[in-house]
DNA sequence: CTGAAAGCGCTAACAC
DNA sequence: GTGTTAGCGCTTTCAG
């Protein structure tokens, strides 16, 4: 089947040693002669070697693989930063174990159990978000973890995030300079970081302007489309003179435009709309929506860095909160309002 | 670090042979005594247990892992075949390496070659699609190849495509049928599957209307916004009566759409607009565009248990080419024009 | 400058 | 029922 360095070795004349010393670079280091090291190299180019790195990764202990763990990988955001590790790795001779735990936690135990099973050096993960137990048990065993996107408060592990509050409060501070003062909130799912910081930058912005957050205005209960759509019927059915959305994601937008097209309400012309942007498809997308929008490439890319770093100086990053810059792209969903 | 079958063995006051027995369960087959087996498997759990899958792999001589290789992981359609590989993978206990040529061949040729070396079991890869040479050699030397998306005529290869030619069919008819003589075409990266596929389609639905191939009409070398933005341009300078467009692409429909606002034209009050779906997020786009949309899931899984059948059988397929059905969405960019 | 041999952690003959 | 041992393919002391 496949060549072994054994059949190099014989095909060539010498002992293993000297092939895998000729082959690794090292022969100077060996002080072996140039002609049997280029002879070495011609025979194992002839005859297709490709040393395994099953082998290798048993005797040196070190894999070469990466571990990146996503709650759904046809998301778009979450695809965008497994590539952007997966690019990284590429680069330094690391593989990418991508598995996909379809947002559950049992899944996402498992999974990372398996890839522990196959001597991964690193592991990325976008946890599901509920408990971060299993996955500090990891970074207390001695490897590199780092979590993007959902993280935990007040967590040991090393963190990649988008700055959700200060997002959330320009986007409300944006809302109000316009005049707005009953808004709707369509949340996402409670309990993750990224809804709560939201929340909490929403609650700021709301305080500099020494105005109280009304949580009868707060509906949702996920980040999906149908959570949008449900949420702003109940809110514009219970709040009559609602004059602008604040959305969480852009599902819950799209969820928010169906509804108000069935209630024959026009955005902007007689409902503003916000939204936060979890894909990289903005600017694709049908209505041209005022939004706070996440670097992507930028979470993946620090993740990446994060990891890369500690691969190869194996020094735990000094920072453990990483922030990432929002930055609002405004596309005219808001309407001045006279109060 | 990493506690290994002898230090259980130990632990337990038994063989490493009973030990490994016992914990992948072929205790009834060795006769081992249920006590010790017991006694095994609590004290593996105890210290926390997991076996090594390097060195497995080594002794099995067999890795457990499946290669997928994209062109793009950012993509949302290969993304999303990504993903069914990955689950259907999960299923079955194996693990996918994900790599992403970024559209290069010579990245493509590279990282296959580590892929190999990693001593994978199966290779799914969405090709850049200028060679095929690498691919097939790697099928002859016995390993599950399969080519999803883009394809190679008269390949040897196992291959799952969209039925392209079909779906430009009619499209192709559609615009006929609604009294459009002069259509616009913007083509993708010529050469590749996809693309010609979808010219032929195109063809044969103008034969079957007894109508020619106008080639000046044709414009465009990539499936990019851009390509579709200046083709439009060219097309419409170069043929003032044309009254429907056909994008083979959604970004270049998205182009097209770009420059027809700068001519002042409305879409589809002045003008038709078909277009051909590659992304699995039509639905949120800007324009309610008449498209082919192929069905990714489909692809991906038909990709997925192509690879099964040949991982847990190990019969190759019967059938090389698999064929995805395409469908129509009528959402209304076409109108119909006077004769 | 080169080779023999140990051993990474595991499984499977082959003994007893 | 259980233990001993060879060996997967590779790197690396340790001897020449």
């Amino acid at each position: 089947m496949s060549v072994t360095l054994k059949q190099v070795a014989d095909a060539a004349g010498v002992s293993v040693s000297v092939a895998s010393r000729s082959l690794n670079g090292r022969a100077r280091e060996y002080r072996i002669s140039e002609t049997t090291e280029k002879s070495v190299k011609t025979t194992a180019a002839k005859l297709g070697f490709q040393p395994s790195q099953v082998a290798r990764s048993l005797r040196l202990k070190r894999s070469g693989l990466v571990g990146v763990v996503v709650p759904d990988l046809s998301n778009p955001f979450f695809a965008s930063i497994a590539r952007e590790v997966t690019l990284a790795a590429e680069q330094d001779g690391y593989s990418v174990i991508v598995v996909d735990t379809r947002e559950t936690t049992a899944n996402e135990e498992k999974l990372v159990g398996q890839l522990l099973a196959r001597q991964i050096e690193a592991l990325v993960v976008c946890p599901v978000g509920q408990t971060q137990d299993h996955l500090s048990a990891i970074h207390d065993s001695g490897l590199p973890v780092v979590l993007v996107d959902r993280g935990f408060p007040d967590s040991k592990l090393t963190q990649v995030t988008s700055n959700h509050r200060a997002g959330a409060q320009q986007a409300t501070e944006l809302l109000l300079d316009h005049g707005h003062r009953l808004i709707g909130i369509l949340q996402g799912l409670p309990g993750t970081l990224p809804n709560d910081e939201r929340l909490a930058g929403l609650r700021a912005g709301l305080a500099q302007r020494n105005l109280d957050f009304d949580t009868t205005l707060l509906a949702g209960d996920n980040f999906s489309e149908r959570s949008g759509y449900e949420s702003t019927h109940a809110l514009l059915r219970r709040h009559r003179g609602i004059t602008a959305l604040f959305a969480f994601s852009t599902p819950n937008a799209l969820g928010a435009l169906r509804a108000t097209l069935e209630l024959g309400r026009r955005v902007p012309e007689d409902l503003s709309l916000v939204t936060f942007d979890d894909i990289p498809f903005a600017d694709f997308m049908s209505v041209p929506l005022t939004t706070v929008a996440q670097d992507v490439t930028a979470l993946g890319r620090t993740a990446a860095d994060l990891i890369t770093q500690q691969l190869s100086g194996s020094k735990p990053p000094r920072l453990k909160n990483h922030c990432v810059q929002v930055h609002l792209i405004n596309r005219n969903s808001i309407r001045e309002v006279k109060r």
